[in-house]
DNA sequence: TCTACCGTTGACGTAAACGTTAAGGGCTGA
DNA sequence: TCAGCCCTTAACGTTTACGTCAACGGTAGA
């Protein structure tokens, strides 16, 4: 039997665009144009060109699908959103290479402001939410008191 | 059909759509369009033609906005969820016309149906954003911990 | 009576978010 | 060596969700 030497043997940590569309569920195009848009960062790459992705990435990429589809955010938004984690991450990371106090309590105060204006967006769409599942709830135990009433009603009868 | 109001009968709770428009927010071209794509119902009509909305149209347009906005529903998903509406207020109005009682079980089944699953995706969703905002709020709460530390460390100084 | 304004339908235009196709190259198993 | 993949970029196509414009009519005020 001859040896099977699969790209994941050589660098177990890395993978296609494919398997990071499927497993996404979004297509290759698709990850190329986020990239494009600038919402997910250029992925490592192989010499000739192929880009490799990581763990990070793919959660990275879920992330973005979440604000998408359950949030309803678009491209736009979500770039914004992004961006200011970056901002987010950089502080953390530039959190040493600053000296001044002041300009580092600054950049907190931002990092922390972009965050709660995000979390107020969040928990407002949550509210509007349960007002409509209340809704439905309320709708769907009327229809099952009305169904149990008309299967006593056929009994019955 | 479509009611036509006679001019005589145009009184105060009857706006028209330059009004609805600004009421709701949204624009007189986007009114007509999810008219014609079935989110709204008809409204009235004078005579001549002109559109005439009541507070109940309000409602619906401000429902189908919170729909679009809030929870980043298509215009198709929407209409999806108001053709499952109005298939509810039909069971209700059509109640008493429906003489057969398997035939009322049956609708009343169907009605439930829709109803569960519309409810199933709203709390889908809002599982899915409690855990962003469980994510957001301990980002935002690490932040403030270091902003009150380094000021601590600024008066210490 | 004229002008200004609000309304109507219909047709065409447009930005966003991809899908699809073209044209090409690298790697691998048979 | 070559078919069968998977990958690349570039360009054009498509759908959604409206915007905009044209051509027209009623109504109210000067």
């Amino acid at each position: 039997m001859t040896k099977v030497i699969e790209r994941a043997e050589v660098a177990p940590e890395y993978i296609s665009i494919g398997e990071a569309a499927e497993r996404s569920g979004l297509t290759q195009r698709t990850l190329r144009y986020y990239e494009e848009l600038g919402l997910l960062k250029p992925p490592a790459r192989v010499a000739r060109g192929q880009r490799l992705y990581t763990a990070g990435d793919l959660e990275r990429i879920a992330q973005v699908r979440r604000m998408k589809d359950l949030l309803g955010f678009t491209l736009g938004e979500i770039k914004s959103v992004v961006e200011a984690e970056e901002a987010k991450q950089q502080l953390r990371t530039g959190y040493k290479q600053e000296r001044s106090i002041k300009r580092k309590l600054k950049q907190m105060h931002d990092a922390a402001e972009i965050t709660e204006r995000q979390l107020r967006l969040v928990e407002e769409k949550i509210v509007q939410m349960q007002a409509m599942k209340k809704e439905l709830a309320r709708d769907l135990s009327g229809f099952r008191e009305r169904i149990t009433q008309m299967e006593q009603d056929v009994q019955t009868q």
